[in-house]
DNA sequence: CTAACATTCGTACGCTGTAAGATGACTTCT
DNA sequence: AGAAGTCATCTTACAGCGTACGAATGTTAG
């Protein structure tokens, strides 16, 4: 004891999967997905890049790690309200936690391999449509279809996450270099964004959302 | 020409940016995104790798000019149908192009530069809404709704792409794999994916997207 | 034939993930 | 106390990536 505390100032916290994986989400967080590198992330850690394969495989089990420990914390449907409020919540709290990670998405859809956190997730959205009602085919359409709008939308709006405060000056840019009078609805588009609050934005998403779940309500209706 | 032939018994053609889009599609069609690295494409093209840059920028050139060539094979929303029917089938033929390019939905996301291509696609959808009777906020939502699933299912589709052949067994391991009885419901699922047959879930794609039509149709309706 | 230009190529650098083995620290047994 | 063994980390090295820079080729005009 006395020696570790005479020779070095920092006692030197073991490494462990958990740890590597908190270093690599903030790493990824702060600079995109594209910073998250072993150098970095072992430089982040205080260490050199090889250390890191003692416990890990491989980068591939980082990136898996991390999108699972991001699906953990989406919200699952309670089991209480109606499939609808439920599914509505767990969908909502899906679209702010992937904000928060605007990596995640894409990391979903190019590693295939699913660990535990989204195999929960996966099913408990599954189990408030079936016992919501919805038979096993309508459960699986409606199953790909809410899971398509949430994807989809904020894979787009995490696209832009960057534009977050010079928005304004891009969208000016954009509009000025767009071949003039040629694409009038395109140019109203783009205004609308501009002249959006980031808060108005919030409802694009439950808008596409009710849609889906009004549609399945109706559906449902009718069997 | 005398001398050409002669020397050499192919007459070289030369290089052309077209050319070296081209190239580049193939080249990721065959092999995914990842198997498109300047040297292979050079060498695609008989060519040495520095050669590419005198046609070409740099390597986000290629990425931003191929995603604008296979959006400009998507069908845009008919003139003379009305709205619904337009867009229906223009959805379907993006769904088709994205899916026979399974890089080019990532590509445009993580690609937020925007071509002529794209640019003509996006005007021509907003425009068959704002023409069919829906305000500019109305447009704008139904707008992020509509590209939100072409996007979000064509993605999921396209991340599976590769399991065509092998699907039963990938699947069949997976169920192997899934902690006994714990997740009924994903299991029941999984199986709806193993007995389905391909043709079976083009329907799927066209289920979602006839929920946000019907939708939208509606709420035009109560205006 | 020569000068100008348009294309292509050779070399090199810094970055990436990671294989293989050396090095150090700590535990346990004798 | 010393030896042996295990665990954790580091050193070195390599192949592949995008691409900067400048030299070497065609190819055409005067």
């Amino acid at each position: 004891m006395a020696t570790q505390t005479d020779a070095s100032p920092e006692p030197r916290i073991p490494l462990s999967k958990e740890r590597v994986l908190r270093a690599a989400i903030s790493l990824a967080d702060e600079g995109g997905i594209e910073a998250l590198t072993m150098r970095k992330l072992a430089q982040e850690l205080g260490v050199e890049a090889m250390s890191l394969y003692y416990h890990v495989n491989n980068k591939d089990d980082i990136l898996d790690g991390i999108v699972d420990t991001v699906v953990s914390e989406i919200d699952l449907p309670s089991k209480k309200a109606d499939w609808k409020t439920a599914i509505r919540q767990s969908a909502i709290s899906a679209h702010d936690v992937l904000l928060r990670h605007p990596w995640a998405c894409r990391l979903m859809l190019s590693h295939t391999r699913v660990l535990l956190g989204r195999l929960r997730y996966m099913d408990s959205l599954l189990a408030a449509l079936r016992e919501g009602g919805f038979s096993p085919e309508m459960t699986h359409h409606a199953y790909h279809a809410l899971d398509s709008h949430i994807m989809g939308f904020t894979l787009w709006e995490a696209s832009f996450t960057f534009t977050a405060e010079d928005l304004p000056k891009l969208g000016a840019t954009f509009l000025q270099e767009l071949p003039t009078g040629e694409y009038p609805y395109l140019v109203e588009h783009v205004e609308q964004h501009l002249k959006e609050s980031s808060q108005e934005e919030e409802g694009e998403f439950e808008f596409g959302l009710d849609l889906i779940l009004d549609g399945l309500e109706r559906l449902l209706a009718t069997t």
